[in-house]
DNA sequence: GGTCCAACATTCCGAGTAGTATGTTACTCT
DNA sequence: AGAGTAACATACTACTCGGAATGTTGGACC
């Protein structure tokens, strides 16, 4: 229904070197690529192909329409996120070092998917419009719900720090809002510098995750 | 050469109360209504005409390409911030206060102008790549000065803040962009319902401008 | 060693759209 | 009153791009 490719969950018999749906994968990655340099309507189905050195009949094998690579794009993007921060809402510590460890993580991940991530930011919404048919716009539907869903980890941990007297949110909802715009804000702002050390990237994570946390007041 | 109509930035002599530009601002806003719902690229020029209830041909008119309207549209959008805050920065309270105003008053205005600033989020440097022409790329060079020139308001308050042991900033250029992010954000989730009150609206402004300056610890 | 099929490549088409070229009208100015 | 022009409308074109239909190939499997 969504996909003609079945998802194949199960690990095949044959090999592990190559996990076969590595063109898949492929493809995505060179979407995601195109979508953040060119935008969504502007990035065409040729120029996915020609990133991957193909042409569009590649493309079309693995994915029906140009929109569904787009779901792909906007889920993979979401799963980086939940791989990153879902670990940490177990561990044991304060709400605000956990807080401060789930907006460093984020901020990590949007750097380092960018693509991903800055494709999903141009869509959303005004994709759902466009969406003539109406599976399309239920798969919409459930990737905002989704994303709904990682933004509730973060409310579950404001919620939480209140009740301990940790934190001091007069509105959970609007602060978790404030949360996400700061820290997905980034990928407006931020660009890959090949000189850019990964302690420099990380410093630069840490730095925004305490702003977003502790705000500006002395 | 930017555009085929002279500013006229004189008071013309005839009369007051038709601006005589009225048509020109009518398709800038029914071009940041059809940007917002359909983005930059599926609204069409029959979209924008149709708003007014006119064709192309009027469209055409004023503007010579679709770019030079989304160009209008933002000049538009970073005009409203600017007359909103700069008013703000010359007044004489501490810097606290005047971060957490002028953090409102930006909150409002993406509110109020909600269909300007949701276009202009859906552009910049993916509209600059497209850019065929110099001149083009010229003033949408002009228009990122503009806002930096905006973003470099709040700059100042906090440069100004940390001298004088009012905030606590151990990086201005984070904090700023921490803060346009978590207030910018607002276009992404915030929708306009009828039934909601002046004071309801201005008290979701105050609310998210607190949270932005003050973060989430107690 | 022939069959079958996944994984592509090639070719083509039609819909949609930015931009143009050319009317048309109403108003101003002298 | 007639010339000029701003402010549109109408009609048309050229081109892009998504998607489909079809062709090709290499390898798995019996």
């Amino acid at each position: 229904m969504d996909e003609h490719i079945d998802d194949d969950t199960l690990t095949d018999a044959t090999e592990g070197a190559a996990p076969k749906h590595d063109s898949r994968r492929e493809i995505i990655e060179a979407a995601a690529q195109c979508f953040m340099l060119k935008g969504l309507d502007k990035a065409t189905m040729d120029d996915i192909a020609d990133v991957l050195g193909a042409t569009k009949g590649r493309v079309y094998h693995h994915f029906r329409s140009k929109n569904a690579i787009y779901f792909a794009v906007y889920r993979q993007a979401m799963q980086y996120c939940f791989d990153a921060v879902t670990p940490l809402i177990s561990l044991d510590t304060s709400s605000i070092s956990k807080l401060e460890l789930m907006a460093h993580a984020h901020a990590r991940v949007m750097m380092d998917t960018l693509p991903y991530q800055r494709s999903i930011r141009l869509g959303v919404e005004v994709y759902l419009r466009g969406s003539t048919t109406e599976a399309e716009r239920a798969v919409l539907r459930e990737l905002i719900t989704l994303r709904n869903d990682y933004e509730n980890l973060y409310r579950e941990v404001l919620r939480a720090g209140v009740a301990q007297g940790e934190l001091d949110v007069p509105n959970i909802e609007i602060a978790s809002r404030a949360l996400m715009g700061a820290l997905n804000g980034l990928v407006d702002w931020y660009r890959i510098r090949p000189d850019q050390s990964e302690g420099e990237r990380d410093a630069l994570a840490r730095a925004l995750a305490l702003a977003v946390v502790h705000g500006t007041t002395a």
